[in-house]
DNA sequence: TAAACAAGTAACTAGTTAGTGCGTTAACGG
DNA sequence: CCGTTAACGCACTAACTAGTTACTTGTTTA
């Protein structure tokens, strides 16, 4: 492969003006905000391309529709979690300090991409029919539901966890108890009369949380 | 008041060709079922009608457009809600016996009401602009709060509790880790490669989540 | 029983929306 | 430097959508 104008540019610092994969790119930035904002039935196609900087057209030259960019914004958004949950080396802890660990990140990690979970609830408002073609989430996520269910056994072995809990249902509760408090904290903070997103409120939820994970899972 | 011809109607079997209160219930009826299997955004007004069996133009007479129709929905959601938590009477029962029928109570709920849960996400997706607006919501949930409060301190006097649990956060994580996994049952089916529908997926989930409770708060 | 009112309807509007046909031009390879 | 390819953009459409206007008809009540 020959030296493209687009490494040139790139290695000169001026942008092209042409540029596919930049192109994709922001358009794929775009739609992922603009999906989290609205949902996959609010967002405005129109709105993507403007924010992306882009004609509509590209849309979909590149992604061939609405459905298929949305099904492409949440492929990635799986994979990006699930990438931030492999680099965590659970493995290099003892289990009880790996288990409050993940039970930490799984709620930062909630917390800093609320869009991960607004585009999860319009995914299952469209009963998964994205995600159901999706081959790579089932490998990923079958990697992680392994890693877990490691950490489980070895915390099992040194005899500071209970026998015989199910990974899955671990996963389920340890990603239930942030994923339900954040996706719900606008009802959530008239409902309780109390500010949810507040930094001490914050704070209390995620020790309420691990507190809730060790009680279950410690012998 | 005399007897209107409404209850005459009513009395001799007869449907009456205009009434104003079962038009709105229809409507209510069918806007309760489109909005939760589309959300707010995609509930379509003129389906709403047909499926009332009613004139699109009825919803704006009664109900004043799409929003405060969605308002209406939203609230009745809730009071449903509430109103079947109060006659669950927890004070007839022991403190474990009450909490444990309370975390049963609240997944069976969801289970049989998943347009509760729908409604819940759309009204979070809009920033709960609607039920800013409600009051009634508000005064049903501090007495709801205030039941739970009332039950833990009851067995935290009786010694099978544990001192200084919030009941807003108990709150929280009973409703968190049964909707949750209503909530995402699609995706989630699909995540973990199995059924989270079938029904021994359902009775392991509802046992987890009462043990999680029960480890929680007891002492 | 007849006026007054409320319930109900059909057809319409003005604005929006996802998706396209077709022409233009930058970039690449030779 | 020139032909080919791929990136890009304009302007359009066909279908849809919340909300409305103007009207008809059943029900109540004086």
């Amino acid at each position: 492969m020959r030296t493209t104008s687009a490494q040139k540019a790139k290695a000169a610092g001026k942008p092209r003006l042409r540029d596919a994969e930049a192109t994709k790119a922001r358009i794929l930035e775009a739609a992922k905000k603009e999906f989290a904002k609205n949902g996959l039935g609010g967002a405005r196609v129109d709105v993507i391309a403007e924010k992306a900087n882009a004609n509509k057209r590209m849309i979909y030259h590149y992604f061939d529709g609405k459905d298929h960019l949305f099904q492409t914004v949440l492929e990635d958004a799986y994979n990006g979690i699930r990438t931030a949950e492999q680099k965590l080396n659970l493995n290099d802890l003892e289990p009880k300090a790996a288990l409050e660990k993940l039970v930490r990140f799984t709620w930062e990690y909630y917390l800093k991409h609320p869009e991960f979970i607004t585009l999860v609830n319009s995914e299952n408002l469209h009963r998964a029919k994205h995600l159901k073609k999706s081959q790579v989430v089932r490998a990923t996520s079958r990697k992680f539901v392994g890693m877990v269910k490691e950490l489980l056994e070895r915390g099992v072995s040194a005899g500071v966890f209970r026998p015989g809990i199910d990974p899955v249902q671990l996963n389920l509760t340890i990603a239930a108890i942030g994923y339900y408090y954040i996706t719900n904290r606008f009802t959530g903070s008239i409902v309780f009369e109390r500010d949810l997103m507040a930094k001490d409120a914050l704070e209390e939820r995620v020790q309420f949380n691990i507190e809730t994970i060790m009680r279950m899972v410690c012998a």
